[in-house]
DNA sequence: CACAACTACTTGACATAACAAAGTAGATGT
DNA sequence: ACATCTACTTTGTTATGTCAAGTAGTTGTG
């Protein structure tokens, strides 16, 4: 059971969300992703994130001195990024309601959040 | 956005949690995955996912006659493929419990599926 | 001043899984 | 004979997360 592949396509997403909430720089994403309870993700997964993230246009890019490293380069969303967000939630909503019925709404009355999704 | 990265470790746990409500065979899994909202999904996605679920043991192989058309292969959970189904719903339930409150929970009161995530 | 420790980003090679497209083949009906 | 539906196989492509290693600026300790 390979959590990594769980992780494909929600990651990118999260961290759009993440951006979306203010501007900030990657070493502060991963560590707002760990609080979040994504432990354990290495630089080389975030990073090539944000390249990406960047090259289609969904955020914008501006370096500046950090007061106690190295430079940072602080990333914020952009109107397509805004709108690449929303359309990824519907999706990420339809994909995991159809999960979940798939998962938890067998024979017997399993629940998962405690809603009533059966 | 690319849905299929979505959908990866997600299809599997699904078509093993299809297999575990009963002995079925892989065109039954398709229109049943189809019915449950998942659509579009072709036989070159499918196949392998079964295959790679027998090879780990998770589930069993069975092969007959089909009443129209040529020969099925019947598959059926096993109990390691029970104990890996349950592990694989508590990983699913933990990963979109925080990408939902990354996702859902921001400055604004947007909501997911009606019940307090936030 | 040398060195460790923390911050911060980069790069390259790799594994996994979904997907498209094409193929093989049995059964049925016209 | 031919189309159609059922049913499974195979091959190559692509996207994305992961590991490992590297580069580099800043601060504090001995």
């Amino acid at each position: 059971m390979d959590e990594s592949q769980l992780l494909k396509g929600i990651l990118e997403g999260c961290i759009l969300s993440i951006i979306a909430k203010g501007e900030t720089y990657g070493y502060e994403i991963l560590s707002q992703l760990e609080e979040d309870g994504f432990e354990g993700l290495g630089e080389g997964t975030l990073y090539p994130v944000l390249t990406r993230l960047d090259k289609k246009g969904y955020i914008l890019c501006r370096k500046a001195k950090s007061p106690l490293g190295p430079i940072r380069k602080y990333y914020s969303i952009t109107e397509n990024g805004k709108e690449n967000l929303e359309k990824f939630k519907e999706v990420y909503k339809k994909m995991t309601q159809k999960a979940d019925k798939i998962l938890f709404c067998n024979d017997l009355n399993e629940e998962k959040g405690g809603d009533g999704i059966c």
